[in-house]
RNA sequence: GCCCCCAUCGUCUAGAGGCCUAGGACAUCAGCCUUUCAAGCUGAAGAUCAGGGGUCCGAAUCCCCUUGGGGGCACCA
């Protein structure tokens, strides 16, 4: 049963479409949406696209997807704050008829030349509120010369700002450190702060759980929300997600945008979980949990402080606990999309679903990501190895050794029958004994054999998968290799 | 420069005054298993809880200072 007032917790995931989703966004859309599926809460979409130079193109069905691949589903919106710029006016110009904003028609060069000074003075850079106090004669001149005014908040002079997040309890901030923030732009877009609390009002959302790095502008939006006399809404800042040189994420970080896990092949279950526990914990020793659980668990007390490098190994070890514990049918149909893409153009396609999954129950276990799985499994598929033969001479065998060896298995095996790997293994153990070699150093060969690598799923399943023809055929390319190999 | 936040193994973290001679996970190393790899199992190493002061019978846990790291200070979000 939900209480009267958990059917009130409305969440949102706010990105702005000036590049892709990297994983602090994502981190923080799940936080959102984790927290709205534990309250029975509502989670709602919207696209801050209100920075027209910064938009980039495609952004926004980039974001969606990978929100959909997550699973990260919304029950509103997606909402294009683009499409709403009448509302931010309105507010705008109610905040201008209550005396809490002003036009200021100072210019952009004005404003970079002053901040340049303020730097060199070693000052704050804040805007000097030329314009806050224009008399009425100032204004009527500079209204006659055509330039478009921004709206000014009226950041009031004196006096403090006090509020209570969530995660950082109350907070503080003087309002001699804050200046007279843009509302409206020229363009007449608003800036994020005042579409951001406009939005947040008439959605009725009643968490705000953001990244930390706009902790220090919460004060800006809580005067706004006084100044409307709206309610705000909770805060609740959230640690940052640095690169590995503890600075914040960025495109120097490599591989921060969600797509490219997705490309790598990690499955959105773990992603979830991983991004899940950066920030955040249950107990002392949990590290795996379902969907499910992640929803029932999860608090914001649990939430902790500490901003968190990515650990990229630990997601590696995470997505291979939860590719093994895929069923191999699963497997295969995650993975076939991966072979498709990077199995050698040689390779005829479509691939034979059948022997994939035969291929794949040997892969399965090997696979920290679906991205390796073709590369892993190259060999079940190449008609003609690429065979370097130093792994041949660099076995314990000599070429002299390696040689008879080969055309004894060789004959043995064109002998058999029943090609499984029980009886492939029967018939070459007793080869091994009859040469006097350890199974070892003839597994060894053969694995080179087979496979062209030393380091492949086991030799007799491998055999049984390929089949007598492919074996054969290339042991019988190794004997030709092998008097090259010679000393 | 100003404002704000943060501070436990390399990394993610547990810890809300005595249960901590600080627990778990990844990574690392060793052993076992074994035809290689992987997985699995076992074990090891790894944090004087950033440093210094307090408070207290008692502090990783509370307070202060210092240091370090991060974030913000746009007609960007």
């Amino acid at each position: 049963m939900q209480s009267q007032s958990e059917t009130s917790v409305r969440l949102r995931f706010a990105p702005s479409p000036t590049g892709y989703p990297h994983l602090g966004n994502i981190r923080t859309a799940l936080f959102n949406w984790l927290f709205a599926r534990h309250h029975g809460g509502t989670f709602i979409l919207r696209i801050e696209d209100t920075d027209v130079a910064r938009k980039v193109e495609g952004a926004v069905d980039i974001i969606l997807d990978s929100l959909r691949w997550l699973g990260l589903d919304w029950d509103e919106g997606p909402y294009f704050q683009s499409q709403r710029l009448l509302v931010y006016r309105e507010t705008a110009q109610r905040l201008l008829d209550e005396d809490h904003a002003y036009l200021c028609y100072c210019s952009p060069e004005r404003l970079e030349v002053m901040r340049q000074e303020q730097m060199k003075r070693k000052e704050p850079p804040k805007y000097d509120r030329r314009c806050r106090d224009l008399t009425q004669q100032q204004r009527t001149q500079l209204k006659a010369t055509g330039i478009t005014p921004v709206i000014r908040f009226k950041t009031p002079l004196e006096g403090e700002t006090t509020f209570y997040d969530l995660i950082h309890d109350r907070m503080t901030f003087k309002h001699d450190t804050l200046d007279d923030f843009v509302l409206l732009k020229s363009d007449g877009y608003p800036t994020y702060h005042l579409a951001n609390i406009v939005d947040d009002h008439l959605m009725a959302i009643s968490h705000v759980l953001r990244a930390e790095e706009w902790l220090s502008s919460t004060p800006r939006h809580v005067l706004l929300y006084r100044a409307l006399h709206w309610q705000a809404p909770q805060f609740a800042h959230l640690p940052m997600i640095l690169g590995s040189d503890r600075a914040k994420l960025s495109k120097r970080h490599g591989a921060t945008n969600i797509s490219e896990y997705q490309q790598q092949g990690y499955l959105p279950d773990a992603m979830i979980n991983f991004l899940a526990l950066l920030g955040w914990s249950v107990d002392d020793r949990t590290e795996l949990l379902s969907r499910e659980e992640l929803i029932k668990h999860f608090s914001l007390e649990r939430v902790g402080k500490t901003p968190a490098i990515f650990n990229k190994e630990k997601l590696e070890w995470m997505n291979g606990v939860y590719l093994r514990r895929l069923s191999l049918g699963q497997f295969v149909d995650h993975a076939m999309p991966f072979l498709d893409r990077d199995l050698a153009k040689s390779v005829r396609r479509p691939l034979d679903e059948n022997y994939v999954g035969r291929v794949l129950s040997l892969i399965q276990e090997r696979a920290k990501t679906l991205g390796e799985v073709p590369q892993l499994a190259s060999f079940f598929f190449l008609d003609e190895l690429p065979y370097d033969t130093s792994l041949l001479s660099k076995g314990k065998l000599d070429a002299k050794s390696a040689t008879k060896a080969m055309t004894i298995a060789s004959q043995k095996l064109e002998e058999v029958l029943t090609w499984d790997a029980t009886t492939l293994e029967c018939i070459l153990r007793s080869v091994a004994t009859e040469l006097n070699l350890s199974t070892g150093e003839l597994f060894g060969l053969l694995r080179v054999a087979v496979t062209g690598r030393t380091a492949a799923p086991p030799l007799f399943q491998t055999m049984a998968v390929l089949g007598k023809d492919q074996c054969l055929k290339r042991f019988k390319m190794i004997l030709q290799l092998l008097p090259a190999c010679l000393n």
